[in-house]
DNA sequence: GGGCCTCGAGATCA
DNA sequence: CTCGAGGCCC
């Protein structure tokens, strides 16, 4: 049972010949230097092998659960390389155990981008689903029976690793998937991490990126909440917030002093020998290998019905486990076919995280507040009394909508089942109608828009009510103001909604674009807001001026339009110009543009108050970083592969001209440039490459025959 | 939606 | 020192 059946026994018993072997060595070096104390070779020699010892009891200690000596004497060991270090510091290297909690604080964490992005897995939570799926993917590749990798789904923190030439470098949080967060010194701190891989030289990859999940064990969680209780702080709500907000502390000593566990679920980017391409169960056992904990439940199964039996056994076990899970994931375990199946969106088509129901409570409901949304939506929201659910405590959720209440039949003054499941919005779903108080009160949709006091309409095809103030009504105002700043858009730091509020209601800004024409004493007069506040504000909008064509579409704001959507107008398009004359059948060429969506932004277009703001956006120095050359092409169905990589051309290739292939290479979505750097991804070489083919070499991007180049654009 | 950390502002106190 | 805002995580 589990794909690391007997790994660990076997490696344990490796282990411990190696030390036997090892503390030969080590008393032998230690009696020499103390007759030859000066002797350089022979403190390099204590101190490597008092490292290797101490990381061989490390690693059986943090990673197999099973050390082999007491802590004392780990300790000792700990203390004695520590002065040797101390002694003679030449001696210390950026891998060696003592040197896990860095010494200095941090001012901030630096933004890492992700050599490969890190995917999210589409959720599911019910059998039924799971079947559809396995009957999918069936279909699609052909075979009765799939052969699947599963694991329990860890609720904790994902992260990527990064290990150049073996040794730990970077660590960074997931962030949006595309770039996240440098912290590394709060990594380094997480004992199962290793510092370095474990095993020999001759097949360690130039570059290894291991994936996986930072958590919180449960008893450490008690412990550290006992401890958090004794001083007087304040305690945690669950294991997973308390790692997260372990793993965002600046100071790594305090870091230390939270006990954090890592698991590793897969690999990102690499380059060198030794990795398996057969399966995904052999890439684990392959990280295993290197000395990273994987969980002990992965295993492999066969068709859905054993995947459902998978499920339930870990169901079962859910309490006895040592860490907080809040399901199991399915991968399709061969890598052939994981390739043949390929992404949606940024969701690999051949893994699902198959979740647990989330948990119910009964609660109150105190009231309806109505709430209006960037687009005049006027959404009902539930008030309720505070209650304990799924590791959080619900004091409001969404009604969505007055059919919505209507169906559930919700009054006011109801007692109603309340769900929550870790990451998902809480949700009212039904009310207990034996306990309905005789004074519940029915809720009426407001007539008017209650922020501006327009008309609240319902259109008739429509399940929504609007608010017909457009973005004269504040809340509009102030939501697109919001959104255009928003991360993901023009990704201006510093501006909240609190602040977006003072803003308008002072009538210092109407529209984004006044947003660049704040100065520092306009700013400083609000409440709350100081010198430092301000210029931070100033340096942010500053600094955001030039967006990429899809944030500033995005940014815009235009109903219907989201990040995906704005990313592949950008991409289609290459120009902004291009996308605002573009009429409604042209639109809805472009994958996934239907009616709706192209008429939205025709719509957008057509009104003139929306031209004058991008008019307006324009003046005040808003420049987009176009790409004009760009084809109006179909979408390649966003092959992974090459979308957004960047290629250098050199050699002449014998089935394509140099043309073709740009052209071939950009219609996938990637992007061709002249000379190789460390931002290039694929250098492909024709016969007689020039120096570029030596640039790449030293660069260590990967190169690529033509064969290679025209079967990664087959994808 | 809710929980966490960090930062800056403003209050409080010496 | 306390508090609110902002950013980031799921």
């Amino acid at each position: 049972m589990g794909i690391l059946e007997n790994i660990s026994k076997n490696t344990r018993t490796e282990l411990i010949s190696k030390l036997k072997s090892s503390q030969e060595s080590l008393e032998k070096f230690r009696k020499d230097l103390k007759k030859n104390p000066s002797n350089v070779q022979l403190q390099t020699d204590l101190s490597e092998i008092l490292r290797k010892i101490i990381e061989i009891h490390n690693y059986m200690y943090s990673v197999l659960d099973a050390p082999s000596i007491p802590d004392s004497e780990y300790d000792r060991l700990f203390l004695e390389l520590q002065r040797l270090e101390h002694r003679y510091p030449h001696l210390v290297t950026s891998h060696s155990p003592t040197q896990r909690v860095g010494a200095t604080p941090l001012i901030k964490f630096s933004q890492v981008t992700h050599r490969l992005p890190m995917l999210s897995l589409s959720n599911e939570f019910d059998m039924a689903s799971v079947e559809a799926f396995d009957r999918r993917l069936g279909e699609k590749l052909k075979v009765d029976k799939i052969e699947y990798e599963v694991e329990p789904k860890f609720d904790g923190l994902a992260v990527s690793l990064c290990y150049e030439n073996g040794i730990f470098t970077t660590g960074a949080t997931r962030g949006d998937g595309e770039t996240g967060e440098d912290v590394t010194s709060n990594l380094r701190t997480v004992k199962s991490i290793p510092l370095c891989l474990r095993t020999g030289i001759n097949n360690r990859p130039t570059y290894l990126e291991v994936r996986g999940e930072i958590l919180m064990l449960k008893d450490d969680f008690k412990k550290l909440n006992q401890y958090q209780r004794k001083k007087n702080e304040k305690v945690f709500v669950n294991p997973r917030n308390a790692a997260a907000g372990s793993l965002r502390q600046l100071d790594p000593q305090i870091a230390a002093t939270r006990r954090l566990t890592f698991f590793a679920y897969g690999i990102g980017e690499y380059k060198g020998e030794g990795i398996p391409h057969d399966t995904h169960s052999n890439v684990m056992r392959y990280i295993a290998s290197y000395g990273f904990p994987i969980a002990k439940e992965c295993d492999v199964v066969c068709g859905s019905a054993e995947l459902l039996i998978y499920y339930k056994k870990i169901q079962d076990s859910r309490e006895q486990l040592p860490y907080d899970i809040d399901g199991v994931v399915y991968k399709v375990n061969s890598i052939a076919q994981q390739e043949k199946l390929g992404f949606i969106s940024r969701a690999p088509r051949f893994a699902i995280a198959h979740k647990f129901p989330a948990q119910e409570v009964i609660t109150e409901l105190l009231g309806i507040d109505v709430q209006v949304g960037r687009t005049g939506v006027l959404t009902p929201v539930a008030k309720l009394k505070p209650v304990f659910v799924g590791g959080a405590t619900v004091t409001q959720a969404t009604l969505h909508n007055e059919d919505e209440i209507k169906r559930k039949n919700v009054m006011i003054g109801d007692s109603v089942i309340v769900r929550r499941a870790g990451d998902v919005i809480p949700e009212v779903v039904e009310v207990v109608m034996e306990r309905r108080p005789d004074n519940a009160s029915q809720f009426i949709m407001p007539y008017w828009c209650p922020e501006c006091g327009a008309k609240a309409v319902r259109m008739p095809n429509e399940a929504v009510v609007r608010c017909s103030g457009g973005l004269l009504c504040p809340a509009q105002k102030k939501q697109a103001i919001i959104h255009f700043a928003s991360r993901r858009g023009m990704d201006i730091e510093g501006l909240g909604d609190k602040l977006v509020d003072q803003l308008v209601d002072t009538a210092s800004i109407r529209t984004p674009a006044d947003l660049y024409l704040l100065d520092e004493d306009k700013l400083i007069s609000l409440p709350r807001m100081g010198k430092k506040s301000a210029s931070n504000l100033l340096e942010s909008l500053r600094k955001r001026k030039k967006p990429t064509l899809a944030q500033f579409i995005y940014a815009l704001g235009i109903p219907n339009v989201g990040v995906i959507t704005a990313r592949e107008l950008a991409r289609y398009y290459g120009s902004f110009s291009r996308l605002q004359e573009a009429d409604v059948e042209a639109l809805q060429k472009i994958q996934d543009v239907g009616l709706i969506v192209a008429q939205s932004i025709v719509d957008f277009f057509a009104e003139r108050h929306n031209i004058d703001i991008i008019k307006k956006l324009f003046s005040v120095g808003i420049e987009l970083k176009e790409n004009i050359d760009v084809q109006q092409t179909q979408s390649s169905d966003n092959n992974n592969l090459i979308t957004g990589k960047t290629f250098v051309l050199t050699g002449t290739l014998s089935n394509l001209s140099r043309e073709d292939a740009k052209e071939r290479i950009e219609n996938s979505g990637g992007k061709v440039t002249g000379s190789v750097s460390i931002k290039t991804n694929f250098v492909v070489a024709g016969v007689d490459p020039g120096g570029k083919y030596n640039k790449a070499l030293e660069l260590g991007v990967d190169i690529l025959n033509e064969a290679e180049l025209l079967e990664l654009l087959q994808h």
